[in-house]
DNA sequence: TCACAATATGGGCATATGCTCATGCTGGGG
DNA sequence: CCCCAGCATGAGCATATGCCCATATTGTGA
């Protein structure tokens, strides 16, 4: 996916990116230095860029997100709070959080002391996972806190732990069933699967979890994706869901909610054994989510946007 | 030093940075979404550019320097080795080096598993701190090798861990004497001082010894700087010197050289206890110093530029 | 309070950059 | 062997960027 390609050309991307964003050389001296055309020598800077070589990262606690990242951990509670400078109207909030959440979750793998790691999935972590640089972290150990197949067989598009092990050579335990059971014989097998059973017990050590968070409007991504039906998202609508995490529904109050749907969901619930979970995401539709996730202490630390640290502190 | 200026400025400049290479929008967006002139923004793009907020990092491996890397740990024994891409010939290795180095020093202050650091001075170190962006690592410890006064009494312009005791919070033990004694008499009053002898024993168990290499050619830093006089460097060259570590004066096969202003530095001679000592530095001039050093294994770990390790290399 | 110095600001222009399009090249299938 | 599809290349052009200069603003000392 990120390391198709061809490689001999990426390398000249890589060179012309350097030439360009650390030596400061306009592109027609780059072309000179390469011995390519000046217009070859542009396509190779953007494509660098394209490619995600080119890593920028601004050193510089920018006042306005400390005072919002203060008063998000006072008032919620929380233990860590970071938040990401806004990047104009027309822009995802998913782009701000992924390019900021990066560093941070690289810190994480950084480290030498061996971590046991529980990964949730979705668009948002994936993102973030995206603007990782390849780093070998092998001490680590990566469990994931949901299953990794699709209602319809198919592997989960959203899927992260195998993204990540990529990029970290971490060994992983990805969580081989279907996210959801049909009903309660299959969730029952499910569950009683031994690979099932190690992976829910390796969770519940986790020294960190970290996971995305999801929204339960008519555009639910539980249900775009296909995990539940529409007739469920109205029943589940009706019963007061405001958010879910790795899949399992809570209401306003962040108490999960008691319909059939959450029931058969195979993976672990947050917080698991009062494990530190770390919520990544942020943008219009995942305020009142976060908000609920907030006030029922699901998560613990909360990497989000501007904006949406705003309106999280405004209510 | 780099934290002077203006702080609402600063910030301001921070977020154009933010917005310009991060959301990837043109600065009449970046003025209008910040409330500024299409100038200004400018201006505080390249503001933020300038005081060191943005951070490029360039994350391939480039085919060439990786074979250098290779061949430099091939042939020399090295454990450690790194290359930084050239940047086009007019331009110094030292900038090359400089940003290429500061990602792998700040993976050292990272780990977080208590560590020893010892560390020399030096124009490249310097240069390669300068890099480093703030990071809390209060977890290690850091110890100088080498003396911080000048000959004329003022402190050692090229200092480096104070400057790194800033953006790092470790505690520190810098060696507060000169760099090196003017006689016996001098040398062995230092040397027996109480904060001199527990340096070096602090040095003599360092993790991870961090070094920069001096030439020692007629405009030998040594002597730029005033440690030695012109008389000294030219008897040192009769001598058969070819760089210096730590102002330890060696020859071409790594031998330390057998002369009084040699027997008078107060510092400690690298390797100190075999700990692994890792060099930075390349550029024209550097390349007799490191063949020396290499040569009589002094160091066990380089960073340096493709045009220097290609050099190394050839002969 | 005024005058002056230092710095910040925006207009205007030279140019570096990015994009589009027509053409050339390479590689695979008929 | 030829033809076509797909991609790379360079020319040309629209424009975003960077810089210089004249003017405004702020701060400072008499």
């Amino acid at each position: 996916m990120s390391d198709d390609g061809d490689v001999p050309a990426q390398d000249i991307a890589a060179r012309a990116g350097w030439l360009y964003y650390v030596g400061g050389l306009r592109q027609d001296q780059i072309a000179e230095e390469l011995g390519i055309s000046r217009q070859r020598a542009q396509r190779m800077v953007a494509r660098a860029v394209a490619e995600g070589l080119v890593r920028v990262r601004i050193d510089h606690p920018i006042a306005e997100c400390l005072e919002l990242e203060r008063a998000l951990r006072q008032k919620f509670g929380l233990s860590r709070a970071r938040v990401a400078p806004r990047l104009g109207p027309g822009q995802e909030a998913l782009r701000a959080i992924a390019s900021f959440a990066a560093p941070e979750l690289e810190r994480v793998f950084r480290d030498q002391t061996p971590k046991l790691i529980a990964l949730g999935t979705g668009r948002t972590l994936r993102a973030v996972i995206e603007q990782m640089p390849t780093i070998a972290a092998s001490q680590h150990k990566m469990v994931s806190l949901i299953g990794n197949v699709s209602p319809d067989g198919s592997a989960s598009f959203y899927e992260v732990i195998m993204r990540i092990a990529d990029k970290t050579g971490a060994p992983h335990y990805p969580m081989s069933v279907p996210v959801m059971a049909r009903d309660a014989e299959e969730f029952a097998t499910y569950r009683a699967l031994p690979h099932v059973q190690s992976s829910r017990a390796l969770a519940a050590q986790a020294d960190i979890t970290i996971v995305g968070i999801g929204q339960m409007a008519d555009d639910a991504p539980l249900f775009m994706d296909g995990f539940i039906t529409e007739a469920e998202l109205r029943a589940v609508q009706k019963a007061g869901a405001a958010g879910e995490i790795c899949g399992h529904i809570f209401d306003a109050d962040g108490q999960y909610i008691d319909h059939p749907v959450n029931a058969f969901m195979v993976g672990s619930r947050v917080p698991v054994n009062d494990n530190p979970v770390l919520c990544i995401g942020g943008g219009v539709s995942k305020i009142k989510p976060l908000r609920a996730a907030l006030r029922g202490r699901l998560i613990d630390g909360l990497i989000t946007d501007e904006i949406t640290a705003a309106e999280l502190i405004s209510r």
